[in-house]
DNA sequence: TTCAAATATTCCTTATTGGGTATATTATAT
DNA sequence: ATATAATATACCCAATAAGGAATATTTGAA
């Protein structure tokens, strides 16, 4: 996983100008308005996301319209799906049980299998 | 989306942590030494997963084993879920093409339909 | 109580980042 | 050539983040 993906996504005004980009392709100043933001501050945080690959630029006269790539999406998307088995709660009680089994082995100093009580 | 999750992910040791847990539940000293890090780097690191929600502890005498927990991970397959649209390159060139046509329409200056030719 | 292991926290220092403002650049129209 | 609109870049400053090293905390054992 490209981490610049996560850095570029880690800023309000960033994420913000990536939702707002899933409606479709914005020039700068729409953006800018949108989010209320200062044209530089815009200009700079789509350059964030331009290095990143997030978005493309098409030049249209004076205008730049920026719209999300999908690639990174993909990316992003087949990472996450990695972690699918956390989805099912693959730790639940009884793995975790098992688990601290496990970690106990690592330390058998005093009960060796069944703990007495009191 | 909570921006946590990606700033938490925006650092090369954390995302190797969440890696790493992928595996199942690790001790502090495990994971710094797996990644490479001084021990208070590590906690510190881990500290921010933690205020993230990325991941949660259980202490164990001594030690602290820390798990990802499956919520963010949910909720960042429900957040990519409103881009699935952009996998199918939504925005191809017919779609393209009409953006720029209405782009036109904020500016009818000098032609109005039909621009004549020469 | 004293010791050692595992972990967390604190302090310091440096690097990075984001906003603000001014300015440069590019394209269109006159 | 000049003016204007849209955008990018540069510079400065404040805030944040990350590593290093020392220290505090907690737990089990002697």
């Amino acid at each position: 996983m490209n981490i610049m993906t996560f850095s570029a996504l880690a800023e309000p005004s960033r994420l913000g100008m990536v939702e707002l980009l899933r409606g479709g392709p914005l020039t700068v100043g729409e953006i800018a308005d949108q989010l209320g933001l200062r044209q530089p501050q815009a200009s700079k945080h789509l350059r964030v996301l331009l290095e990143a690959g997030l978005v493309e630029v098409e030049a249209v006269a004076n205008r730049r319209n920026y719209r999300l790539r999908s690639e990174p999406f993909r990316a992003l998307a087949s990472w996450l799906d990695a972690y699918r088995n956390i989805w099912n709660e693959r730790f639940d009680n009884l793995d975790i049980y098992l688990q601290k089994m496990q970690a106990e082995e690592n330390k058998p100093q005093a009960g060796e299998n069944e703990p007495k009580e009191t």
